[in-house]
DNA sequence: TAAAGATGGTTGAGCTTTCAACTAGTAGGA
DNA sequence: TCCTACTAGTTGAAAGCTCAACCATCTTTA
């Protein structure tokens, strides 16, 4: 542990900015979302990915890599998300180990329902305030600490 | 319902930059700072509050507005602390419903221990991978996006 | 073809967070 | 004074997350 590399002043600055803009974010859309439609914005996500595969449905594998959780995350909320009828487990034909997520009928009304006042959060804390330019700007940010991150950033996360 | 103002596809991608990068940032820190340094980032950051404050000393209250952490969150946490021997209860005279929070010595030392890997990670995430004009550019984002949020979370205390 | 290892997924324990309820002390009147 | 309303902080239960251990199945290889 060598001679480490302080924040600068100005860093800081930039660094406690970005940590309370993003948890101020985070923690807006996960009250709103509980508080609203009854659900965490974990289960938003695992339903916004199965509602985009075709059929409505995804490997358990493939939806723990798309939504970048862990397998065990993953499986404890589609336990969960099962006992709420929005989501259905059925086998896999070809890989006896594995299973199938289906997004149901109920869960695709519970997240067609949720999504209105989701993005409408998301455009209140963040698109509404912030003009085009710097939607842009952030929009490039992200995209540079994202590839730049390790490749897969969590355990569990084959790809 | 018909008058939600749904996303473009380009914020959309913003968006999906946005909350990818965002999470890849705050898991590795996470992470990092657990195997590191046996702590999860919400004690760092309480003990970073304390450190800062006059006699590592503040009011319960006073500490749950700084680290933005509900009063129930910070008793828990607190509580958790207190067993590791990093913070130390104390009464108050003047009010004696309250409560102070103080940094011990070893929470002190297990800070400063923490605070090297921790730093370099933010350094390897954030700062090393954008331009210093990307930096200044997230800066003005992030304290915009803060002071355009409700109110406990805009004019931040901790600085 | 049998053993060894890898993969898909689940489980349980322990910890953190949230929410609502609660205790205890303070402040402001009438 | 007494009554009400408010504030500081804690508590317990329920829920979610992480980690490591685990079972079952598939794949590789000798």
């Amino acid at each position: 542990m060598g001679d480490v590399r302080w924040l600068s002043a100005e860093e800081q600055r930039v660094w406690r900015n970005y940590m309370a803009a993003t948890r101020m974010v985070e923690s807006c859309l996960e009250r709103q979302l509980q508080r609203d439609s009854g659900m965490p914005t974990t289960y938003y996500e695992i339903m916004v990915s199965l509602s985009e595969a075709p059929d409505r449905t995804l490997r358990m594998s493939q939806l723990a890599d798309r939504s970048r959780f862990s397998r065990s995350r993953l499986s404890h909320a589609v336990a969960r998300m099962e006992q709420e009828g929005w989501v259905r487990r059925t086998e896999c034909p070809s890989d006896k180990r594995g299973a199938f997520a289906v997004l149901t009928e109920k869960g695709f009304a519970a997240l067609a329902d949720a999504a209105h006042g989701h993005v409408e959060q998301v455009r209140t804390l963040l698109f509404d305030v912030l003009s085009g330019e710097q939607i842009e700007q952030l929009g490039e940010i992200c995209a540079t600490v994202r590839k730049a991150g390790p490749d897969p950033y969590g355990p569990g996360l084959g790809v």
